[in-house]
DNA sequence: TTTAACTTGACAAATTTCATCGACATCTTT
DNA sequence: AAAGATGTCGATGAAATTTGTCAAGTTAAA
């Protein structure tokens, strides 16, 4: 699993979609600049959106982007997967010893529940879930992101 | 939130050292052969690790690391966390807008809502819950890293 | 005690990937 | 035709990943 900003700007850039789905085809410089996200890449961010179907474009003077499905059908989950790598993500286990192998395999399987459980909660988590989210918890205190000492 | 290969081996590492702590002071060129990382890579995550007093080690020609702490006290989120970068993670949005900034911000808290459902889930799982964990679901299936067509 | 073997620890360099930026082509409305 | 938007391609700088060199600590044998 691979979470960087790729998906952190994809999922700003569709929850904007999903907040003015009343104002179709918004364009992209429009997000890129209020949410202080690069214009360029967010556009080639937007390419692997569009392909996967969960946004569609239309070019000129008046296009711009707009969700291509409900809020409530697009998850974190996808978006996460979009981004992914096609290769595969677990390496393959060299053994230069001898009887282990159950061990090592164990260990990697280990990494991966813990991955598909991560995926199963961002699968829980739509766009509605997050713009019409009542459950918000921590606001006001300094958040997650504590620096450590 | 930062999930990149670095939490993933720090990861594996940990669990590896989970499962032998009979044999104490375990070599970081026996896990990095057998699960196929990078010994000097892997060498330079166990600095933050030791740091973090998640382990202890030892030099010379007996020495290796060992966990510092019980398995079921160590969790993914923590591990996670180490390996964040102290710096702000969320942007700073430049505001050419006018009077949008409550949109604005909503849309960022948002992801950060996001974020912190992930890392509630990352502190539930510990090491001991990856070791011992009796709710494998998905080992026979495809996994959750199905390529996208 | 000395030496050799083997380990982690500290840097530094090289390579790949991520993130940003720029130039130009393409499409669509006016 | 002109304007304003997306789409494609390539270049650039920063960060992540990999690899290499050497110093320092620890054990065991000579």
């Amino acid at each position: 699993m691979k979470l960087t900003s790729r998906v952190r700007y994809a999922t700003l850039f569709l929850i904007y979609l999903s907040t003015h789905r009343d104002q179709s085809f918004i364009k992209v410089g429009e997000i890129s600049a209020r949410q202080g996200i690069s214009l360029k890449y967010l556009e080639q961010l937007i390419r692997p959106l569009k392909r996967a179907e969960i946004i569609e474009s239309l070019r000129g003077i008046k296009g711009g982007h707009r969700l291509a499905k409900k809020p409530e059908e697009i998850s974190l989950g996808q978006i996460t997967r979009i981004f992914e790598s096609p290769g595969s993500p677990v390496k393959l286990i060299k053994h230069p010893s001898k009887n282990s192998e159950l061990q090592d395999h164990l260990i990697q399987s280990a990494w991966h529940d813990a991955t598909q459980a991560l995926y199963k909660k961002l699968d829980e988590i739509s766009l509605s879930t997050l713009t019409s989210a009542p459950c918000r918890s921590s606001r006001q205190r300094g958040g997650i992101f504590k620096k450590r000492e």
